[in-house]
DNA sequence: CAAATATAGATATCATATATCCGTAATTTT
DNA sequence: AAAATTACGGATATATGATATCTATATTTG
């Protein structure tokens, strides 16, 4: 069970969204080319933060991504769930009705504590996610990375920002 | 991202091995019929079980597995990783490398932050699952299972147990 | 009008989960 | 002693999902 990909380069992506003046966009291109990753596929990646509404996006030259809210308003779970999906990472497939012994027509009323348990773990995790902002990754990422290469960076970035 | 079919069964089979009397074993053949699973396929999930050390085999008619510990012992944790593995759910490709920005030949003395966090987020599931006991689950489902069936339920059991 | 862009759909490739089959060694039952 | 039953490992097959690329379309900029 491993996350998708997508998942590491759409935080990426929002982190340097995030640094973006108001108003400008920047491409699937430039973002691809910072990260060192495949165009078109990431692109797959940003239309899905753009069909969870975390982004916008617009068109033509000079068009590309910029965030839809503020940083502090976008979690680490709005992104990993935009990517990755909301559904559970545990599937019962309540194998408990199987048994032999059950009484004909019997029917659960409520998912056994298997199910309940895998699932408030499931809980705790996203739980965690959501109390990380957006905003506190930038502050740790902009902390732990050597003055000079986040400097060159944003440079970077905004040479390139429509 | 979702976890195998095989942590259900697994969480199940042990569950029933918990109610197996001292010294007994239970074969595959009952555990797959007991749960209308596979036989051939939930062989590798036990298999696995017993390379963890979760479990104890014994070869031969009236043959088949009982725990290794006591149901206090094991935790969800323990079952959850026998079958699904120990590494983390997010995997870092440390995409940080690809800034065209990086002066060359530079190192990263430690992971970013976004894997940092998402692996305190891993944590806390881990966390989470250690926390209850295979004896916890056992006491739960007797609870929520009606008596009839839990008493039908072992006796089945029992008759096919070596 | 021409170039650049996001978007959606189709397709291809690869890894993993799911599932089955077989042979072997060990053990119990007959 | 023979036969039946079992766990185990290896090989193989199938299905599903992740990864990746390509094309066509509509939109916007210059």
């Amino acid at each position: 069970m491993v996350l998708k990909s997508q998942v590491e380069w759409a935080l990426h992506c929002c982190a340097i969204l995030a640094g973006l003046p108001e108003g400008r966009y920047l491409s699937t291109k430039a973002l691809a080319e910072l990260h060192g990753l495949p165009k078109e596929y990431l692109s797959k990646a940003l239309q899905s933060l753009s069909q969870a509404g975390l982004v916008h996006s617009t068109l033509g030259p000079s068009g590309g991504y910029r965030l839809a809210k503020q940083p502090e308003e976008l979690t680490f779970l709005d992104i990993v769930e935009a990517v990755e999906g909301t559904s559970r990472t545990f599937v019962c497939a309540n194998i408990r009705a199987n048994n032999p012994c059950r009484p004909k027509g019997h029917c659960d009323s409520s998912p056994c504590a298997i199910a309940r348990i895998m699932w408030e773990a499931d809980e705790v995790w996203r739980q965690k996610l959501r109390d990380v902002a957006l905003s506190d990754l930038v502050k740790r990422l902009s902390r732990e990375t050597p003055r000079a290469l986040w400097k060159d960076t944003f440079e970077w970035v905004l040479n390139r920002a429509g």
